[in-house]
DNA sequence: GATGAATGAGACTTCATTCAT
DNA sequence: GATGAATGAAGTCTCATTCAT
């Protein structure tokens, strides 16, 4: 849920809220970020939280819906958008995920990796439901990326089922960010992306194509 | 550290309370497990266990390098062990984290995936002490994928530049437990070995060997 | 600082729990009463304390504040105030001690003398900021007396140095609390008030002047 | 109770621990120095603490009683037995006092005043029959001021009661320490023992003689 | 629509003390 | 005579949440 202009101005300060949580849930975790810390870091009064979010479990549902949608937005939707071969898609998935990663690095030194898996590890238990949230949104990626699966399988000899393909392309996204907060460097999201490429039988596709491409 | 005879009554007492925490933080997270519960459920007092670790980060520390220790023991080097050839050690690998998967989520329905990365994800950024311990844990692994991956390429005939394809392999492990836990399902255990064994030449290998086929 | 009207509620919160936490670690000590009893005491939850106060050593300061504020507002600036004579102000000041000394010991049967200097001496390693705070307190209280022994040298053939004599009426005034509290009689107030009278060369002026005695 | 070549091994041990406890007591204060801490310092067992002590409480009586049997000794009857005049016994009693203290200054830059008041403030309250320890202590010092004060009274014109002067003695020695400790500075000790001797009649006597006296 | 103030529960941690050897 | 190990109670502090305005 972006914030636009439409919104009434409750809409835009709960808007405001989520995507401040999210932000400090991202950079921490869930438990170590206190509802005061999200009401100080919103500039919004504690109570006024809690008048837009049950609890502050329902912050982390929207949250992790907000992540959701950001990510399938700006990560997939709009990679699609903007090109239409798989292995364009591809590199454009794992160029925007790098190159944000890359901005915050430089600003903060810290690499924070997926937002989803992070608040569905860290809450997956407590609250079933937002595991199943989390899954939702991966099914999604999944199907997206099962179709970059099947339109590489068209254009190469590559004859990998599209669905295991797609499932292995999924897994190495989520070690892609995973190890990239671990060992703190973003570009462990390149190398998953190469990986990727090779993958679906483009090992020659550069993510980052060094200015003049043949 | 695993509790053995010659241990002093102390040094059991510690590394019991470094299992019981271990399993309770994998089980749910960190901040999710009072000092208290873990106590408890070590069926010590709550002292005891500060006798033993300076506070509970001290004991997150000690929880990450059992996991760790225990991990590279019980999958890897007992995986090395057991197999010489590169294919059967991965398959084994896999095959050992999948079943141990497979009985907790017989018994318990669910599935908590990599216990170090559930600690270095949500402690990271509080404590870069032990997200750099994390990493080193997975340094160790890296090192045992690419050398699979080195001797892959001298049994077969792909190419592959053994770190990089090392390096993926990590990358799909971490995907595995990622995607494990957030599906709640072990056979992405599974998907992902056998992608692993894909790309390192071996896609006929099955982990799960359906008694001698033919 | 008093509770007025002016205030808010948080500032009469804050000031209300100031003066309990100052009269319990007056009778007590400052480790001696928990966190707890002070809120308890004050009829306020304990998280509202740590509202108004960032640790209970925040709590101390404000403690020993309101002390100095209160004794030198109470003992002294009313004695300068009702009275011009040098001996009739250092009568004043030890009458105003001796008779809210010997009130609190006819309720409670015990002598609590000094409250700051109980507070500097039990934290004042711990909390050197502390003991500075209640050092700049004592250095009004001897301007006062200086002033005193002065007025005092004016008046009479007295020719000790005024510093020098302030010195020891303060050195007389913190032997008077302290040996007060530790013989658990307030009538050693009095012997120290006495003797300071005879210092500044008013030996007969009696502090508690039997009603227009001869 | 100073430790001697005489003493069972039982004794010694128990005489460290008193010593040690007072030392710490005295640098800091009663409930600011856990048992732990004092068995740490004295090089024992905690449970050893517990073998010569029934509970901490006990430890303070009898680190009070220490503190009161050096200070008597050391202090006063030393000066009593080294000088015959009142006012070179004031003088060496304060000397005495200031040299320990200016000592302690140099080494730690700290000030901790009168280990008795110390520990008779902070538990008076919480028991009793300790702060009537301290005053029986203080009742020996001052009944040796009071010899002081009609020694001096016999060699000079001065017609001051001697209990009346012993009392006013006595309240200046609290206030030295008090004041010294409060703050931070052991010249407040020569300041009172200055004002001492020129109660008793002395003030031309140095407590500090620059050598090579008339 | 928003906020300052308040709270109950529970977190982490330390303490004085005891037990078993 | 001494110690390593263990504990119950209590301490400091924070959290998620609600109330009153």
């Amino acid at each position: 849920m972006q914030i636009d202009v439409l919104m009434t101005k409750g809409e835009r300060t709960r808007a405001h809220i989520v995507a401040t949580a999210a932000s400090l849930f991202w950079q921490r975790n869930f438990h170590g970020v206190s509802v005061d810390k999200v009401a100080i870091a919103a500039k919004v009064n504690k109570a006024t939280v809690y008048r837009y979010f049950a609890d502050k479990d329902d912050l982390a549902f929207a949250v992790i819906r907000y992540n959701g949608e950001a990510s399938i937005e700006h990560l997939f939707k709009s990679s699609f958008a903007e090109y239409g071969a798989a292995q364009d898609r591809l590199a454009a998935i794992y160029r925007k995920a790098y190159c944000s990663h890359l901005q915050t690095f430089d600003q903060e030194n810290d690499v924070y990796g997926c937002p989803i898996v992070g608040l569905a590890l860290e809450l997956g238990q407590e609250l079933p439901a937002l595991r199943e949230e989390a899954q939702r949104i991966f099914d999604q990626v999944e199907t997206m990326l099962i179709e970059i699966a099947r339109d590489a399988n068209a254009s190469r000899k590559i004859t990998t089922n599209p669905a295991v393909l797609g499932r292995t392309l999924t897994q190495l996204l989520h070690g892609a960010f995973a190890s990239a907060r671990v060992a703190a460097d973003p570009q462990r999201i390149l190398d998953a992306g190469q990986a990727s490429l090779a993958l679906i039988g483009f090992p020659e596709t550069q993510i980052l194509q060094t200015e003049q491409a043949a």
